[in-house]
DNA sequence: AATATATTATAAGCATGCTTATTAAACAAG
DNA sequence: CTTGTTTAATAAGCATGCTTATAATATATT
């Protein structure tokens, strides 16, 4: 059993990463949604219409690559912009019942990639895996704002 | 100890690289090299001035990609492009004096990052994460060329 | 009330991935 | 040798991340 070196860590992650998007955007071509599209869509339901300003805090990337992101959503059907309530300058972002009626569906999608990927890993090592990749979430984001382990802890916990 | 849906995997993986791609960067400010060009360095050192297309199957991305890394490389001193010997078509990629003596100090800020990422995860969990990582890009890439699963075999010797 | 500061979204432009199409060179088949 | 196919690199254009800058609105301070 060759002993697999640290520093192929970075290369190992990246190409793991890369090709479950690409799995997953394979498969889903009868949706059309990109993953990152999907990831967004996941926020928008969990957190019952956010803001931009929140999504990107919650997706943690900036909010014009949300606002970008929002705008071929929008253009693809798949959210609307709304106004908030109270604040003119705020947009609250809504999934459009075509998403809602997909959801289930893509879920299914990743469920399954995520199933082909792991074939073959032990429930033992998988806990081991989704642990330490928890823990290196952590320490990865320790010095940014304190929202960000509250993430990890809320995304560990469903 | 709550249990980590597998569900979270991808955004887990998704979080994970973009971190260490982040710090990286971050940190290696000074030699200015982005992650994506750090990687190809490394192929292009180990390999011994492969081409263009050899470069593309190594990293498993577009031989466009590479095109274009490869310009922003070259004129940031990085790489020079080089005549075939035999082949007009062919470009080999060389690393620059520059590259070469920068290339260990790179390397230990990768390293770095590696270890600050993996703080608190013990020696048998990290051999847990990568031999689930290794499983994971075969299963992922079985359907590619067979070149794939060999790349992960070498990735995974030294 | 008027002015200064925060926040929300967007604009412009870069890097790196992709797909599809093109050019130049090499190779293969008649 | 000419014609057709394959291969190497590049071009054009899109998606999604980034940084830096701007406009509009809210909020806080004087």
């Amino acid at each position: 059993m060759k002993k697999t070196a640290i520093d192929q860590l970075g290369f190992l992650i990246h190409d793991v990463g890369r090709l479950l998007r690409r799995n997953f955007e394979k498969r889903g071509q009868e949706h059309g949604l990109s993953s990152a599209q999907w990831r967004l869509l996941v926020r928008v339901v969990r957190e019952q219409n956010p803001t931009q300003a929140r999504l990107a805090e919650l997706m943690e990337i900036e909010p014009i690559s949300v606002s970008r992101l929002v705008d071929r959503m929008e253009q693809g059907g798949w959210v609307k912009r709304c106004a908030h309530e109270t604040d003119r300058r705020v947009n609250r972002v809504v999934p459009t019942d075509k998403s809602l009626a997909a959801y289930s569906t893509i879920k299914a999608v990743a469920a399954d990639v995520f199933e082909e990927a792991l074939t073959g890993v032990g429930e033992d090592q998988r806990q081991a895996l989704m642990s330490a990749l928890v823990v290196m979430v952590n320490n990865l984001s320790s010095d940014e704002t304190a929202t960000t382990s509250s993430n990890v802890e809320k995304q560990a916990a469903s």
